[in-house]
DNA sequence: AGTTGCCTTAAAGTAAACTTTAACCTTTAT
DNA sequence: ATAAAGGTTAAAGTTTACTTTAAGGCAACT
């Protein structure tokens, strides 16, 4: 069991930040009986995931529909692995989206470099 | 010579976008005698080059720093250089991140498969 | 007893990158 | 000459994802 400032620590994430989150409904900690938030290992599991899931650019609103359907329970779970794959072909978009310009700077750079070879050096 | 509306729909970039562009430094039309803007095949260019940088996360701040540097000539494209190369490696360190999130989105994905495969079917 | 530190909530504020609105002017077609 | 199409500007509004502020409660050390 982790206090909000712990699991905050753990992953690099403000105590606001959490309690936004739970506003949000995608994540309900539990409380202790001053009403604090305590944060078992699941829950420090899930938030690395939403971690991940926000990094590569998932919207709240679709990580709180994914965390909705999994307190939906089992029957959900066709719905979820949608949303993953949704997700997966977003990244890979992104990533292809990504290389496409990295090689454009690469071709840029290089004529950058040999303009700077060539020209009287500064 | 292109007019705003035709450059907007040709990098599918709303006028009022290329405007707020114009304000913020990072191009500069020509006008006609009416004081509307003309953009040449250079402009396009360079729009095409900032639409590019703008979708791998290169803030607009950055983008206007290299306009700057262009427009103070010559002299300034070492710095220029170094600006592509610090955002080849953001767009590296992106790739990255992306790539480890996908695979375990792949691993995630295929328990959910494998837990709908053997679950019976709905 | 007091202060420090961490917790609570609700609400307002922020940053980035646009987007929309309002008010107005020109040119072109009818 | 009048309306439609498209341009202009300045300024306010929007969206997303937080972040900060305000006002206060509780517990533990000194």
């Amino acid at each position: 069991m982790y206090s909000i400032s712990e699991v905050a620590e753990q992953l690099d994430i403000k105590p606001h930040t959490l309690r936004y989150y739970e506003r949000e409904g995608i994540i309900e900690p539990d409380r202790n009986k001053n009403g604090n938030r305590y944060f078992t290992e699941a829950h420090v599991n899930w938030l690395t995931f939403v971690k991940k899931l926000r990094e590569t650019q998932m919207p709240i609103t679709q990580i709180k529909e994914y965390a909705n359907l999994y307190l939906e329970g089992e029957h959900t779970s066709l719905q979820r692995l949608q949303l993953l794959e949704d997700h997966q072909r977003s990244i890979q978009e992104q990533i292809h989206n990504l290389k496409t310009t990295d090689e454009m700077l690469e071709r840029k750079i290089s004529l950058y470099k040999e303009h700077l070879r060539t020209k009287e050096p500064n």
